[in-house]
DNA sequence: CCATAGTTTTAGAGTAAGTCTAAAGATATA
DNA sequence: TATATCTTTAGACTTACTCTAAAACTATGG
């Protein structure tokens, strides 16, 4: 488990430049599942020279070297989870928050019986609201 | 099980006009889950004088009323899907094809141990592909 | 130091899904 | 017929995202 941004980049073959570390250093640490524009607003508090290009390239490259997994939950825009492990989503339509469920908390059953289906990867995605205390 | 489009519009208080009609004979029966676009397309070859907006109108009044679900399964897309009722899908990456998966071939526990969370509904999606004969 | 090649970043143009607007066309009723 | 209500329409608009081609870095060798 190795949390420096930089060795992670150099380990996936990728030069850390300072734009993307600076990327990698929210997008890869948050548990926030942001869309890219979210991304680039977040970024560009720290790091003010960032262009709109810079965040999608940057964040395609991590996605393409498998520091990224994309989401596709809801209309309209695909969001990034540095968590590329297998694992569940809640999603809070009201709030756009997408929750973490974590893989052994659900036992999913029956799809191997699918013999006509060749499964890759596959998760539980429920739509509802996290309770408030 | 009422297979009368116009029957099936009216019992939701849709005015069943010709457009309506002709988008619903292609919507409500489909296994196809298409896009808006899609949807257009097919409709036009059997009723020529159809605009776009009409077909998101249609669609977005049919899910309103019930008659339709919205998916949003893969990047860049809502699709529908008349199968109103729980069940879980097949995502085909390469064809784009989403294939249905009845909802008791598969077996979800573990959801209501998660007490924080509050869930309206759920499925699984699954990523792969349909096994050629 | 310079020259040069490769890589990264950039603004802004382009694309495509979907919504909105305001007018025209239908239909129903009195 | 007159009027009200509902439906359909073209095209403008918005938004998420990609593409392009030039500028700005970085590394290397002389
Ligand atoms: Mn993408
Ligand atoms: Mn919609
Ligand atoms: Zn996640
Ligand atoms: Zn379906």
């Amino acid at each position: 488990m190795d949390c420096n941004v930089v060795d992670r980049l150099k380990g996936r073959g990728i030069i850390p430049s300072a734009h993307r570390v600076a990327i990698g250093d929210y997008v890869l640490r948050t548990i926030e599942h942001p869309s890219a524009d979210q991304v680039w607003e977040r970024v560009k508090t720290s790091f003010p020279v960032l262009s709109r290009a810079t965040v999608y390239n940057t964040l395609n490259l991590f996605v393409r070297k498998g520091l990224l997994q994309e989401l596709i939950l809801a209309e309209g825009k695909v969001v990034f989870d540095p968590n590329v492990a297998d694992h569940h989503h809640l999603v809070e339509e009201d709030s756009g928050i997408i929750y973490d469920i974590p893989w052994d908390a659900v036992q999913v059953s029956g799809l191997d019986t699918l013999t006509d289906l060749e499964i890759d990867s596959y998760q539980v995605v429920a739509r509802g609201r996290k309770r408030r205390h």
